[in-house]
RNA sequence: GGGUCAGUAGCUCAGUUGGUUAGAGCACCGUCUUGAUAAGGCGGGGGUCACAGGUUCGAUUCCUGUCUGACCCA
């Protein structure tokens, strides 16, 4: 270990080619090839398969095929792998699948970028943007066309999600996640796509796929709904109109405010869509404001208090006095009429209502607005739509027919006017939604979708909410709180809207009725059959799908072919199906999904719903869930702060396991900090945890497991260090099975800091380094060593992987370390006592060891070898002392030490007079006992020439 | 604005039904050792337990509010 000139007396001081520094950036890709070189996953299949091992499954949820992986990304994956692993080691046939969502919008955006020749879209992706160029060319379309034909949009995502998908695969391996990486999933697979297909079928057959309406972003030269990622905000110019609406029961009125009305009061509301009021059917008040009934020239207006100053000031009404108020309750169901149709709508109660802008009555329109559906819903108000896909009125629409809503807003206004219950009337630049594609405003536009309810008896009588709530109740969560965030997101949800749109995306193979817009009676043998197609062929099955394939004659003009895609969450949501009931390694339900705490809205939640409405209950029976990455200031990482930190980075420099150390260091169940500082305590702490190893290596090299002594034949200090290691075994143990990690961790570096290097380690040294190399006291103390090795590779492999292997390799241990299970460690009969009576002698020994650096402290001695110690100790402390006999200055690591019983502890030191022998550096008058080997003590001379000493305690 | 969570030494974390001077590892300082040496031992300094109220004989621990941050929603 050590090139420096050696004693002239030998000591058994040993080597070991585990070296120092870890140097991991660069030694790590040879451990990963070694293990891609064994097919290491697959060997520990066929072990777990051969030993018939229980299963434990952790269901990966599938990272979106874009973009490298970040550090999210990593504390995810590695998470997973310490569980996959600890599982493997407890004796678990623990099978790992990853898998990749591969639909959907953001994938179809980066197609679509590159249509439009976004330069960094191209830079990243310079092969897929050459076909579209090349596509252009040969059916001479104009090169700035960014309308692509929907097959071939398909065909460039399917291509993009690959390539993404083997961009981040490389780097999961490089972190050290085992799993079998030669056969994920991908939700792209054809048969997945079609067990997709299935899935929604089933749900269906459940009876909870209903038809519906819901107003969506609506962009009139797209003729098609966008979702939010394809909406930009830019600034525009509005009309900003105040509408009176005449309040038909002066009674009414009387008894809201509680005065006695007898002319027409209005319910003034502002908006600055007046293409919507064709929609109106509402106006909404928030339940707790107080609104004021005010006497204006204008008529006597209701407005809310907060904003009738200014509103009035619009009118040219400013000052006009109060008459009386009332809260927003009071006005429920108050009915007002339509300014321009013949028709009447009520006040109605919303908590959307705010104070911002406008009077605090508003207009609402369900056609085309969330909140305004929404309330709506609550009121069940007409959800009539006067706008077609085109974005003019629909002809069925009285005065306005024909017209293009941005044409609707003037005449709209004019009319007003014409009527006389236009109050103001201005201009408002605000930002307002564009279309991503075409940069004109968009309008919000009620649409038919199709969902899953939560509120529908199925066909055996549950509805979807009783069974996820049951199914919430089911799980166990990690840590407790999820499963409060879970049951509240289910309570409140609403119906789960699962039909996109798009074009990249799992087709919901359905065939409607064109004047009914019912399913088709057979719908579950079309779907199967059209899930069949697909198993085949891919989606592309369905759209090209000529429908007199599966239809009958008579049937055939009467039904069309649904184009909806699935909203991509159904897609993960499935895999459950689609991946855990398909692969014959896996099984339904998981044991386990561990994701971060978004996944809460997302994963966690569309897995269980759609568990519950196939199959009735959760497909997972535990969650796990962890926070995100912040910096060393609980700020999240962003590019603008400048403060983020790159797995690659880290694993480039400092190595894969200095990643995996500071995941599994960290607490993650809440926000996860990460700094340069906390990387350099990461690499303290993994030093001290290497260099622990690496004297256990070296101090056990000429140790053969043939050549350890028996359990109840070990020294007292060896058996307490197997008691001891024991004892830490088995409590990081229960931590692994409770997935605290980072108190896991605390242990580990604690054992390795306090137990071992400041007690046991420091203790044996000399008989490790002074007694004859196969003397039994010499064996004991390897005997333990090998002991705590062999445990400590097991325990050390779930995180630091690259590190436990290389320790494994340097015991000469078989195989590999991860096809192991955790260590079997000897237990001494007196284990229980051994614990109880070391403490006294530690607590002694931290007295002694106080009182020696005292004399230190005035310059008496340096090493505590220089010091004899006289112990007089009360009789419980005498007895424990006096056990290990005159081994006790070994534990105290003095020359001597003497013992005497008293009435209470006291410890004296005295600087040793005696001479040092050059061996042992003990201080003893027997140095120079023998004549030919005079720098030498009794006891090294026996040890070198002689029998040997004898050590039955320490 | 709402829901959930977090805030204990420079850093990472403990802190068990509220109870004597709040612990550990690392870092820092001092020191020893030079047979774990780009290591190791010993000793030490360092915390108004985010802040402000309240309950209690007594609160880091219970309650309320505030601040800061995270996730999800609006």
């Amino acid at each position: 270990m050590s090139d420096k000139p050696s004693n002239k007396y030998p000591v058994n001081l040993l080597d070991t080619p585990f070296p120092m520094r870890g140097d991991l950036a660069k030694r790590e890709p040879g451990f990963l090839k070694s293990w891609q070189d064994e097919q290491l996953y697959k060997k520990l299949r066929a072990r777990a398969n051969a030993e018939n091992r229980p299963k434990f499954i952790l269901h990966d949820g599938p990272p979106y095929a874009n973009a490298q992986i970040h550090l999210g990304h990593a504390v995810n994956k590695i998470l997973k792998d310490i569980i996959v692993k600890s599982k493997s080691l407890a004796g678990f046939d623990a099978p790992y699948v990853p898998g990749w969502d591969c639909h959907g919008l953001p994938i179809e955006h980066q197609i679509e970028k590159l249509a439009k020749g976004d330069s960094k879209a191209i830079k990243n992706s310079p092969q897929i943007h050459a076909r579209i160029v090349q596509y252009r060319k040969d059916n001479g379309l104009d090169p700035k066309d960014f309308n692509l034909p929907p097959a071939f949009i398909r065909e460039l995502c399917r291509e993009y999600a690959a390539a993404q998908i083997e961009i981040q695969k490389a780097d999961f391996i490089r972190l050290g996640v085992l799993g079998d990486w030669d056969h994920p999933y991908r939700t792209m697979d054809f048969k997945t796509e079609a067990d997709i297909v299935r899935t929604l079928g089933k749900i269906h057959a459940n009876g909870y796929l209903v038809a519906g309406q819901k107003p969506v972003h609506w962009c009139v030269d797209c003729g098609s709904a966008l979702a939010e990622a394809e909406v930009e905000y830019e600034d525009k110019t509005s009309p900003a109109i105040d509408v009176a609406f005449r309040a038909v029961d002066r009674a009414a009125v009387s008894k809201a405010f509680g005065v006695e009305v007898n002319r027409d009061a209005f319910a003034v509301i502002w908006t600055t869509t007046p293409w919507t009021l064709p929609a109106n059917q509402a106006v909404s008040v928030h339940p707790d404001l107080t609104y004021q009934l005010l006497d204006t020239p204008k008529g006597l207006l209701i407005l809310v208090r907060e904003l009738a100053e200014t509103a009035l000031a619009r009118y040219g009404a400013a000052g006009s006095p109060v008459i009386a108020e009332t809260t927003g309750k009071a006005l429920d169901l108050l009915q007002l009429q339509h300014p321009f149709y013949d028709r009447q709508v009520p006040i109605i109660l919303g908590d959307h209502v705010t104070t911002d802008a406008g009077t605090g009555l508003v207009h609402t329109a369900p056609a085309h607005g969330l909140e305004d559906w929404q309330v709506g819903l609550v009121y069940n108000l007409p959800k009539d739509n006067p706008v077609g896909d085109d974005g003019r009125y629909k002809q069925s629409v009285p005065l306005f027919a024909g017209l293009t809503v941005w044409q609707g807003n003037p005449e709209i206004i004019n009319l007003l006017t014409e009527r006389g219950v236009l109050l103001a009337n201005e201009k408002l630049l605000h930002s307002y939604p564009h279309c991503w594609r075409h940069k004109t405003p968009i309008i919000f536009r009620a649409t038919a979708q199709w969902f899953i309810a939560m509120e529908k008896a199925g066909v055996d009588g549950d509805t979807l909410r009783s069974r996820a709530n049951a199914a919430v109740e089911a799980t166990e969560f990690f840590p407790a709180w999820g499963r409060a965030r879970l049951e509240s997101m289910i309570g409140n949800r609403p119906d789960w809207c699962v039909s996109r749109q798009r074009n990249w995306g799992v087709p919901m193979t359905f065939f409607v009725h064109k004047e009914t817009g019912e399913l088709h009676p057979d719908s579950l043998r079309l779907l199967e059959e059209a899930a069949k197609r697909i198993e085949t062929r891919g989606i592309e099955a369905w759209f090209e799908l000529d429908p007199a394939e599966l239809l009958s004659a008579e049937d055939l003009p009467h039904y069309r072919k649904l184009k909806d895609t699935l909203d991509v969450w159904f897609d993960s949501g499935s895999t459950h199906y689609a991946v855990l009931r398909q692969r014959e390694e896996l099984a339904w339900p998981a044991d386990l999904y561990l994701e971060g705490s978004d996944q809460h809205r997302g994963w966690f939640q569309s897995s269980l719903l759609t568990g519950c409405a196939t199959e009735g209950r959760a497909p997972y029976k535990q969650l796990l869930t962890h926070g995100f990455t912040v910096d060393e200031n609980g700020r999240k990482m962003s590019k603008s702060l400048g403060n983020g930190i790159e797995p690659q980075e880290i694993f480039n420099t400092l190595g894969a396991d200095m990643l995996r150390l500071w995941i599994a260091s960290a607490d993650y169940s809440g926000e996860m900090s990460l700094s340069q500082e906390i990387l350099k305590r990461t690499s303290d702490a993994y030093r001290r945890i290497r260099n622990t190893v690496r004297f256990l290596l070296a101090n056990i090299s000429d140790f053969k497991p043939e050549q350890a002594v028996a359990t109840d034949a070990m020294l007292d200090l060896d058996r307490l260090a197997l008691a001891e290691y024991a004892a830490f075994q088995s409590k990081v143990g229960a931590l692994f099975e409770r997935y605290e990690f980072h108190t896991a961790m605390q242990e580990i570096l604690k054992y390795c800091s306090e137990e071992l290097g400041s007690f046991y380690l420091d203790i044996i040294k000399d008989r490790l380094y002074t007694m004859q190399a196969d003397s039994h006291g010499r064996r004991s103390a390897q005997t333990a060593l090998w002991h705590i090795t062999q445990g400590l590779v097991r325990l050390l492999a779930p995180i630091l992987s690259f590190t436990a292997h290389e320790v494994w390799q340097a015991l000469g241990n078989e195989d590999n370390v991860f096809l192991s299970t955790w260590h079997q460690v000897p237990a001494p009969a007196d284990a229980a006592a051994l614990i109880e009576r070391f403490a006294q002698i530690r607590e002694v020994r931290a007295q002694v060891q106080k009182e020696i650096e005292v004399q230190r402290a005035d310059g008496k001695l340096g090493s505590s070898l220089q010091a004899e110690v006289a112990v007089t100790a009360e009789p419980a402390t005498f007895a424990a002392l006096q056990s290990l006999g005159d081994d006790l200055k070994f534990v105290l690591i003095v020359s001597a030490a003497t013992l005497v019983a008293g009435d209470a502890l006291a410890i004296e030191v005295k600087v040793a007079e005696a001479a040092k022998c050059e061996r042992c550096w003990h201080y003893t008058p027997t140095v120079g006992s023998h004549a030919d080997h005079p720098g030498l003590c009794a006891r090294c001379v026996d040890n070198l020439f002689g029998k040997g000493e004898a050590r039955q305690h320490a």
